[in-house]
DNA sequence: CAGAATCCTCTCTGATACTG
DNA sequence: CAGTATCAGAGAGGATTCTG
């Protein structure tokens, strides 16, 4: 486990797969690669998402200085993310995956299917 | 949650992220486009996974159409396993994603340590 | 408005044992 | 060799409640 993880701590595509993984992280960076939002339109925008998840994913992408936060001490707190330019790098780059998977998701569901209907057969 | 799914499932990205979610996934589909291996192989190249999540994750690979399994019935049996030319495809997606780790894990890393320090001070 | 803290569930994963 | 089946622990994630 430990020898393991020092391999995987050492693989930075494995650090960036891990942020591609999470559920949102991927979303929410393209959602503010459009432009700045705050938190509840972003959680009103992405509905599904659990204050939680929201508040956590965003501090991830904010920590890994994909996107930056901005709060202004107006009387109700307002709190302003906008991706940053690293972010917007690594957007563009995710870019040609979404391309993949819209020119190719016939093709995977078409394997599931013959998989699924006992292809081994 | 019913709605969200019908979202999540209509989405042809979010099946694709899923997969490079997946902690090995990205790893095996790697190793095999170099070549065929069995499984026991891939146990022992990749080390540290489990016999469990190898043949889960082979299963899923299979799955997708984007390695495919071939079993000979010598005596004890022997399966090979070998990327598809789907799965080719979607390796080379994913380079550039492994070319931009290489490239930007640095300033991730920066931008984590300054984060961890206190940035919002 | 923008979160933090808590509780609780449900899935993912590893370890172990067994089979063709 | 190449798996499958079962059990138990860790952790992710959701719902709810509370605060500056």
């Amino acid at each position: 486990m430990t020898t393991w993880n020092a391999y995987v701590s050492a693989c930075p595509t494995r650090l960036v797969l891990d942020r591609i993984a999470d559920k949102w992280a991927v979303l929410l960076l393209g959602l503010l690669a459009k432009g700045p939002m705050r938190f509840n339109q972003l959680r009103r925008e992405v509905e599904g998402i659990s204050q939680k998840m929201l508040s956590q994913s965003l501090k991830s992408l904010e920590r890994d200085g994909l996107i930056s936060r901005k709060a202004t001490p107006t009387v109700p707190v307002t709190v302003e993310y906008s991706i940053t330019l690293l972010g917007e790098t690594l957007s563009a780059t995710v870019d040609p995956l979404r391309l993949w998977a819209e020119s190719h998701i016939e093709q995977v569901l078409t394997a599931q299917q013959h998989y699924d209907a006992g292809a081994s057969t």
